[in-house]
DNA sequence: TCGTGTCAAGATCTT
DNA sequence: AAGATCTTGACACGA
C-alpha cells in the first residue's frame, strides 16, 4: 500500500490552515484585542484544516502535512499568557476524531530556524520549544506516533561528525512527548543520506528519506541498496519518503512545480514489495498530487493505494 | 483593488 | 564584523 500527500496548502484555495497575525501587528493593541485577534487567527486555522480534511478524504488524500504557523505565534513570548490549548479543546478533538475516523495521517515539518544540533543554549531552548508545540498539538489531537516531526540535523559548524555528535546528545534532552515523533530527515548540502541513516540507527529514531536530496548530495551510494536498513528503522511505524522533481538542470536543487512522473513510477516500481506514505514536495501542491494520479493511470501503473 | 515592504526565527557565504 | 542569501507565502498598509 502506498500513499500521497501534500504539504500545508491547496494550491487554488485561499482558504489554508496557515493564517497568521504579526507581533507589530498585536503590539498596537490592547491586551484583550490582542486576544481577540489570536483567537480569530486560530479559530480560522481549524475551520480551513477541517476544510481540508475533508477535501483530502474526497479526493482520498490521507497524508498532510500541517503548517507550523497553525497555532500564530504560538512559541513567541508575546502569546505567553493565551492557554490556546485549553480554549481550543474542542476543535482539537473534533480534529482528531475526524482523523481517526478516516484513517488520516497528519505530520509537520517545525521551521529552518529550529536547530537541534547548535552550539549555541539560546537556539537550543528555543528549538526544544517549537518541537514541544508541533508535539503538543498533535497530542491534543489524539495522534498516534505516526505523526512525526521531520526536522534536519542542522549546521556543520566547520567539524561534521562533532555536529552529528551533539545531535545526539541534544535529543536526549528532549521532553518524551518530541522524542517519541522526532524523525530526521537527509538534506541536499550537508548531511547525506548515509550520515543521517547513521545518526537515527544510533539514536533509535526513525529516518526520512528524500529522494531528491539524495540526488542533490551523495556519494556514489545507491539509493536502494539501503532502503531496508532505512525502513528498519520505522519499526512498526508506516515509512515515510519525501519525494520531489528538480526545477532543472542548471538550478537542480531547486524543486519543480510538478512531480516527474517516469521517475516517480520508476522509483516506485523498486520499492513494490513495501508499504508506505510519500510526501510530494512541489509548488503545485494538491494539484501536482492528481496530476501525478492521472499520469500514472494513463501508463497503467497503479499499485495499491495510489 | 493592487503593489510593495515586512515578517519570529539561524547558518553560511560574501564583502 | 556586518550584510546578503537561502526560500517563500501571506499579511498589512499605503497609493
Amino acid at each position: 500500500m502506498i500513499r500521497l500527500g501534500y504539504a500545508c496548502i491547496r494550491l487554488d484555495s485561499p482558504n489554508n490552515p496557515n493564517k497568521k497575525t504579526t507581533v507589530a501587528q498585536l503590539q498596537k493593541l490592547s491586551p484583550e484585542a490582542r486576544l481577540k485577534k489570536l483567537r480569530q487567527v486560530l479559530q480560522t486555522n481549524f475551520f480551513n484544516l477541517m476544510d481540508i480534511f475533508a477535501y483530502n478524504v474526497e479526493n482520498r488524500i490521507f497524508l498532510y502535512r500541517l503548517p507550523s504557523e497553525f497555532v500564530p505565534l504560538a512559541t513567541h513570548r508575546i502569546t505567553e499568557d493565551w492557554d490556546w490549548a485549553k480554549e481550543f479543546t474542542w476543535d482539537f478533538d473534533k480534529a482528531g476524531a475526524y482523523m481517526k475516523k478516516h484513517r488520516i495521517r497528519l505530520t509537520s515539518h517545525p521551521g529552518h530556524y529550529s536547530i537541534l544540533n547548535t552550539d549555541n543554549p539560546n537556539v537550543l531552548k528555543s528549538t526544544i520549544a517549537d518541537f514541544s508545540y508541533h508535539a503538543r498539538v498533535f497530542d491534543l489531537m489524539g495522534l498516534d506516533d505516526n505523526s512525526v516531526l521531520v526536522t534536519h540535523v542542522g549546521g556543520v559548524y566547520n567539524d561534521k561528525e562533532a555536529s552529528l555528535q551533539r545531535f545526539a546528545e541534544h535529543f536526549e534532552l528532549l521532553p518524551e512527548n518530541v522524542k517519541r515523533r522526532l524523525v530526521v530527515e537527509n538534506d541536499d548540502t550537508s548531511f547525506s543520506m548515509i550520515d543521517v541513516l547513521t545518526l537515527c540507527e544510533q539514536i533509535g529514531i526513525p529516518m526520512v528519506l528524500d529522494v531528491h536530496h539524495h540526488d542533490c548530495l551523495n556519494n556514489g551510494e545507491d539509493l536502494y541498496e539501503y532502503i531496508p536498513r532505512i525502513l528498519d528503522t520505522w519499526g512498526t511505524r508506516t515509512p515515510k519518503f519525501h519525494f520531489s522533481s528538480p526545477k532543472c538542470e542548471s538550478d537542480f536543487r531547486s524543486h519543480a512545480d510538478h512531480i516527474d512522473p517516469e521517475r516517480f513510477m520508476e522509483w516506485v516500481s523498486r520499492l513494490s514489495d513495501y508499504s508506505f506514505d510519500v510526501m510530494l514536495e512541489c509548488k503545485n501542491k494538491d494539484d501536482a498530487l492528481l496530476t501525478l494520479r492521472r499520469e500514472m493511470k494513463k501508463a497503467g501503473f497503479s499499485p495499491e493505494g495510489l
